[in-house]
DNA sequence: GGACGACGGATCCAATGAGA
DNA sequence: TCTCATTGGATCCGTCGTCC
């Protein structure tokens, strides 16, 4: 029976290629098996990212070990993969979550690229019991972006305070003090610490079903389940006003203490438009959004 | 000014699929 | 059947910032 099966990943091989097509990778493949002395009578099931050459279904990899065995071997394209574009693409939907992750990359570059700002932030960090070390964020891997947005959040006021110091320090240049000043300006935005907020929540959720995706001990099914509830989760969050307006006070609580007039910051972004009468003859009925 | 490393744009590759 | 746009991924290479 299944129950009784112990799953375990190994690395067989690290092979150059000098193909990438599909057929060329096949062949690898099935004769790295061989040398390895391991019958692909056992082979049921194969599972890559979604690079064409690989999941192709006419001439990729997974097509092509199936024609070569002459049998039907399951092909399950990377779960982990695909969680991790679904996630990229949600958030590249909207130019407000585009500056955001560039904000923060701004952040990480701006500390980590130069030893005497990453010891001020270090030195403040260690100071601080709640404070967490910002990260870089990657292209592919979004656990990372939870981590950022989790460590920005957690670190808000340390991250400021640096800001303060190296403005302020004497063995600081002149840029880094103008860098410095730019980015604590963009920091202390109503907006920012909202959208902070937002995508840490959804990332927590999304972040969780990436990293049992991509644990050693991983069943089917229970898989299955956490990417439906996961859709189902994000699709509640979607309709859940109660949230946003939580979040909205969250933030709200958060920039207090840096003097910030948020009636404008949210008025600048929900300013009254008065729509074509092409798009609606009766733009009276149109609603005004408030905080 | 040189060494070094990170970043990002450009380009390439292999494949799919829509439409002429 | 062919062309073209698009996709995910890899690689190259110039530019820029930092440090000594």
């Amino acid at each position: 029976p299944w129950t009784l099966l112990q799953i375990e990943e190994r690395l067989l091989s690290v092979q150059e290629l000098p193909s990438k097509v599909g057929q060329d990778i096949c062949l690898l493949l099935l004769k790295t098996l061989q040398r390895k002395g391991i019958s692909t009578e056992k082979l049921v099931a194969q599972c890559y990212d979604n690079a064409p050459n690989m999941g192709g279904i006419h001439k990729g990899v997974q097509a092509c070990v199936t024609n070569h065995l002459n049998r039907e071997i399951l092909h399950i394209p990377c779960g982990a993969h695909n969680s991790n574009l679904a996630v990229e693409y949600a958030c590249v939907c909207s130019i407000e979550y585009i500056n955001l992750f560039m904000l923060l990359q701004e952040l990480y570059n701006y500390f980590t690229l130069s030893i005497k700002r990453c010891h001020v932030l270090r030195e403040a960090f260690d100071k601080s019991p709640y404070a967490l070390h910002i990260k870089s964020l990657s292209d592919t891997r979004w656990t990372a972006n939870y981590e950022s947005i989790h460590a920005v959040i957690e670190s808000y006021d340390e991250i400021i305070y640096c800001f303060h110091l190296i403005e302020e320090g004497e063995q600081f240049d002149k840029e880094s003090k103008l860098q410095g000043k730019n980015l604590r300006s963009k920091f202390i935005s109503y907006e920012i610490i909202v959208l902070l907020k937002f995508m840490e929540n959804i990332t927590r959720t999304t972040n969780s079903l990436t990293v049992h995706l991509q644990s050693k001990q991983l069943d089917i099914l229970s898989s299955m389940e956490l990417i439906t509830n996961t859709l189902k989760l994000i699709k509640m969050m979607r309709n859940d006003d109660q949230s946003l307006k939580n979040i909205l006070l969250l933030g709200e609580k958060h920039i207090e203490p840096y003097d910030v007039d948020i009636d404008k910051g949210f008025n600048r972004l929900h300013r009254f438009h008065q729509p074509s009468c092409r798009i609606d003859p009766k733009p009276a009925k149109v609603v005004q959004l408030t905080r």
